[in-house]
DNA sequence: CATAGAACCTGTATGC
DNA sequence: TGCATACAGGTTCTAT
């Protein structure tokens, strides 16, 4: 559930409270949201207590904790992970509640998840290739293992726009797939996906090597501008699913264009929002606004582009 | 290799 | 009311 801008959500209410600690001590009650870790759940509890976190990173959906070992902590939120802060250890476990680590502080960080496709691992490095910091929140030159295979994400300094659009274009999956291809470019989900392919005018079904040069650009430059300023206000929430570090909400729902929105007025045309599945996913687009053909062979779209 | 589809979970909404 | 189906902010494994 949480696409990039949740994630950075969370990750600056939790950096005032993390950096700097040590965690006192750690339960791991999830088998499943340790799957990824070798020696499961109790591995996870010894790696993690008395450890200090000296940063708290972030690259696409992947966050990680910096600890004093010399190893990452590393979390994915899948489709419903949340991350809380709470006072104390006294507070009874929350369903869904597989992890909390009490700090030096007072407080708790938990770790919900109801879905279970979240998880939690503590991972080594590896140097990244390019030689650039790993992420947003992070000075090192290298990256957890477990978060490596993906790309840099749009808002990334390092991000490298002119390699992930030749990728785009060389490949025959529809480009809204590729847009969710957290290995070519990560941090992008479904709603934001949607939300950039509506201000690029393209239709996500189009194949990746139909879509031109610069209607690729064009997508990548608002999936960051759209980005920005969903992180602004918070991030989007549709339900209590979706909550930053203190429970609260974010305010980018208001916002959304297309995303969700199927039989309503398109805000640009008033033709009404329609849905397709691509690949099991939900695709919301305008079909005015975002033609299934390349710009330059359709009739109908050229005499709107004149208007 | 690139691409498509299934699998992994729990919960809610909708229709019959 | 019960039951069956569809769908949900994601990733990863398997099959072709």
């Amino acid at each position: 559930m949480p696409e990039l801008p949740e994630v950075e959500t969370i990750r600056m209410g939790l950096l005032p409270r993390l950096v700097g600690h040590r965690i006192e001590d750690a339960h791991v009650w999830g088998t499943r949201i340790a799957r990824a870790q070798t020696g499961g759940p109790s591995a996870l509890e010894n790696q993690i207590k008395g450890r200090r976190i000296d940063a708290l990173a972030r690259r696409g959906k992947f966050l990680w904790a910096e600890l004093d070992s010399g190893s990452a902590l590393v979390f994915h939120l899948g489709m419903s992970g949340q991350l809380r802060i709470s006072e104390g250890d006294a507070v009874p476990r929350a369903t869904h509640e597989h992890a909390r680590m009490t700090l030096d502080n007072g407080q708790s960080l938990s770790f919900i998840d109801q879905r279970t496709f979240g998880r939690l691992e503590v991972s080594d490095y590896v140097d990244t290739p390019d030689g650039q910091v790993a992420g947003w929140g992070s000075e090192r030159r290298s990256i957890p293992r477990s978060a490596a295979h993906i790309g840099r994400d749009p808002l990334d300094d390092a991000f490298d726009a002119g390699q992930v659009v030749s990728k785009i274009r060389q490949s025959r999956s529809p480009i809204k797939n590729l847009l969710l291809n957290q290995e070519l470019v990560s941090g992008i989900g479904n709603i934001y996906a949607d939300e950039a392919l509506f201000a690029a005018g393209i239709h996500g079904l189009r194949m990746g090597k139909n879509v031109r040069r610069y209607e690729v650009e064009e997508v990548l430059d608002d999936v960051a501008e759209i980005m920005k300023s969903a992180i602004e206000v918070g991030g989007t929430s549709f339900d209590a699913l979706y909550v930053n570090a203190d429970g609260d909400p974010g305010y980018f729902s208001r916002s959304l264009a297309v995303y969700g929105l199927v039989g309503e007025p398109c805000v640009r045309c008033g033709t009404p929002i329609e849905r397709v599945n691509i690949q099991g996913r939900s695709h919301h687009y305008c079909p005015t606004c975002q033609p299934r053909s390349k710009p330059g062979t359709n009739l109908r779209f050229d005499r709107l582009e004149q208007a």
